[in-house]
RNA sequence: GGGCCUGUAGCUCAACGGUCAGAGCAGGGCGCUCAUAACGCCUUGGUUGCAGGUUCGAAUCCUGCCGGGCCUACCA
């Protein structure tokens, strides 16, 4: 038994995420936690909604509500979205809890005892009508270069070259349109990530099992242009962690807040002492996984996230806590993830182009999402959602490999035997056989699950699926029964004992219906098997079961229709 | 502009210097009838984007070109 430390990158608290969100990092985070739950190892799964930020505050104004409301309000959204698709976290936390605001504050401190802080006098276009500083980004105006009348601040969409605000003809506030601004000096803090390059280089050379996607990521911004630059870790803002030197105040540094960057990932650690507190238990419930001296030695933390997300864990993070000098647990592998795009198009947050979270549940059960979503998870590249496909997946492998095997093994069951497993018969030849063919195709799927190969595993799993269809049709129990009435009762019984073991090894993909099939089966066995041929005479002879309602119904041409229909445009 | 990833059967992908380039879906044929007209078996289908090069041997390594995507540090 191992422990395992896994989190997945934090969704911001901006609205109802999509499924390209979903799948680049909550999903196959759950996946991960779930399999080796299964396998006995101790998992702490943490997640938290990302609260802090300018679209935080934009959001909240937005909907007249007060930030802090807003967040809170949609803390609880995204949880219970969360929950709907069986994302089993151990917390789901919140950036903005006090624990967060602590242990931000503290590695701010160390930090800056070590000499890793300095202070940097900037110039920012502050906007007199909206009250704040604007990031480059929020502030428009016509490119200097091309001409386009909504170029940003820091780049123009039109002729792509990159921008400064002070550059923009007519510039104006993307928030108010208002023009009345002007640039003002402002004091920030900045991490001096240049000063732990190398050691940053040495910790990502010595990760040779990484994702390419990870390290050419970190790579790229370890060596390009200068190196690594120093990073601003305050903003001028209200909704935040307020600089703090540890619990001391910061002096020239009062009504500003950290960067959301900086205590974004710092969230991880916190949320797990938010649990800590959750449950009343002392703070050696959370240290045990996150300090070294402390019992996290013998943790494997691995981390999900989508390719966005990859420069601020693989250098920013890691700045944070080798620069805190302290010994806090770093992690030890990143898996990273491509986009799903939409039907030839991005998904789009902004634009409501794609199936979001709360409307794919209205659709369809949790299973059908998973299921797809998984089998189809951007590893080696960007994938594309499209109805077709969707429907032609969802049908073939899960209502017509497993659902319907689990259908016609019961039916059958029921109608020769009654709802109890029959009993006669022993194994022969094809049975032995059947019990090899699982236990290496059960390696197989072992050892991607083991290696984070999420698509991998995924077919490894319908072909063990596959072989319930594959042996129910060489052992044909409705032929043997008319003259070998025992024969045909232990081949009924193996395929039921199938199903319990296809319950708990589909779990960690289709959680719902795994359950489901152990509640058809009557079992509460879920141990993972360690030997198949044991596994498979674990429902005995007499044992009663009950013939489940159809797993999965089928998307129908109709439905795809009007789907696809439905979400091409804009949300609703 | 620079960098990274990517281009393999109609579609989605695997194979990451070495037996005839594989699998699922789709297409064709046969079988079965327990089952959600489901399942099983067989089968058609590829000058591995293009052009060179290295090698006994290249989808795989190198160079150039063409196409797609992403990143480029004050959105997160």
């Amino acid at each position: 038994m191992a422990r395992h430390l896994i989190t997945s990158a934090l969704p911001y608290i901006n609205g109802i995420k999509h499924l390209g969100n979903l799948v680049g990092s909550q999903l196959p985070a759950d996946l991960y936690a779930r399999y080796l739950r299964a396998r006995g190892h101790e998992v702490m799964f943490i997640c938290a909604t990302d609260e802090h930020g300018t679209p935080a505050e934009l959001a909240a104004a937005k909907t007249g509500e007060a930030v802090a409301d807003y967040c809170k309000r949609m803390h609880a959204v995204q949880s219970e979205l969360a929950r709907g698709f069986g994302l089993s976290f151990d917390h789901y936390g919140r950036s903005s809890s006090p624990q967060n605001h602590a242990l931000t504050q503290h590695f701010a401190g160390k930090l800056a005892d070590n000499g890793l802080i300095r202070e940097v006098e900037e110039r920012q276009v502050y906007s007199i009508a909206d009250g704040r500083f604007l990031p480059d980004r929020y502030i428009e105006g016509t490119c200097p270069n091309c001409g386009y009348d909504k170029a940003r601040g820091d780049q123009c969409e039109n002729c792509t070259k990159q921008l400064d605000p002070t550059d923009l003809i007519d510039p104006r506030s993307a928030i108010s349109g208002s023009r009345d601004l002007e640039v003002r000096t402002t004091k920030h803090l900045y991490l001096r990530q240049s000063a732990l390059k190398d050691e940053i280089a040495a910790w990502i050379d010595s990760k040779s099992d990484w994702p390419i996607l990870t390290t050419s990521i970190a790579r790229k911004w370890l060596n390009d242009g200068d190196g690594l630059q120093d990073r601003g870790i305050t903003r001028d803002l209200d909704w935040g962690v307020p600089v703090k030197r540890g619990t001391e105040p910061w002096p020239g540094m009062e009504g500003k807040v950290f960067y959301v960057w900086f205590d974004a990932p710092i969230e991880y650690i916190a949320a797990t002492a938010e649990l800590a507190d959750k449950l009343g238990e002392p703070d050696a419930f959370w240290r045990r996984w996150w300090r070294l001296d402390e019992g996290a030695e013998d943790v494997t933390y691995t981390q999900f996230m989508g390719k966005d997300n990859v420069p601020f864990h693989t250098l920013s993070f890691p700045a944070t806590i080798i620069g805190s000098g302290e010994p806090w647990k770093m992690v030890d592998y990143i898996k990273s993830f491509n986009y799903l795009t939409y039907d030839g198009g991005q998904f789009s947050t902004s634009q409501g182009r794609g199936v979001f979270m709360d409307h794919a549940l209205e659709l369809l059960p949790a299973d059908y999402w998973r299921w797809w979503l998984l089998s189809h998870a951007p590893e080696s590249g960007d994938s594309e959602f499209t109805w077709e496909n969707f429907q032609t997946s969802v049908n073939k492998d899960l209502a017509d490999v497993l659902g319907n095997f689990v259908s016609r093994v019961t039916k059958f069951a029921r109608s020769k035997f009654g709802e109890t497993v029959p009993e006669g018969g022993d194994w022969g030849g094809r049975e032995r056989a059947l019990v090899a063919d699982l236990a290496e195709r059960l390696r197989a799927y072992e050892g991607f699950l083991d290696h984070r190969e999420v698509r991998k595993a995924a077919a490894e799993l319908r072909g063990i699926w596959v072989l319930g269809n594959e042996y129910l049709q060489a052992a044909a129990p409705w032929a043997t029964f008319k003259t070998d009435p025992h024969a045909a009762a232990m081949q009924t019984r193996l395929g039921l004992n199938l199903i319990r073991l296809y319950a708990i090894l589909s779990q960690p993909f289709v959680p719902f219906t795994s359950e489901a099939m152990l509640e058809a089966m009557q079992t509460g066995d879920r141990d993972w098997p360690a030997d198949i041929g044991a596994a498979l005479t674990i429902l005995p002879p007499g044992h009663a079961f009950t013939v489940p309602e159809v797993l999965f119904a089928k998307i129908t041409d109709e439905q795809r229709a009007e789907w696809e229909e439905r979400f091409k445009g804009v949300r609703s």
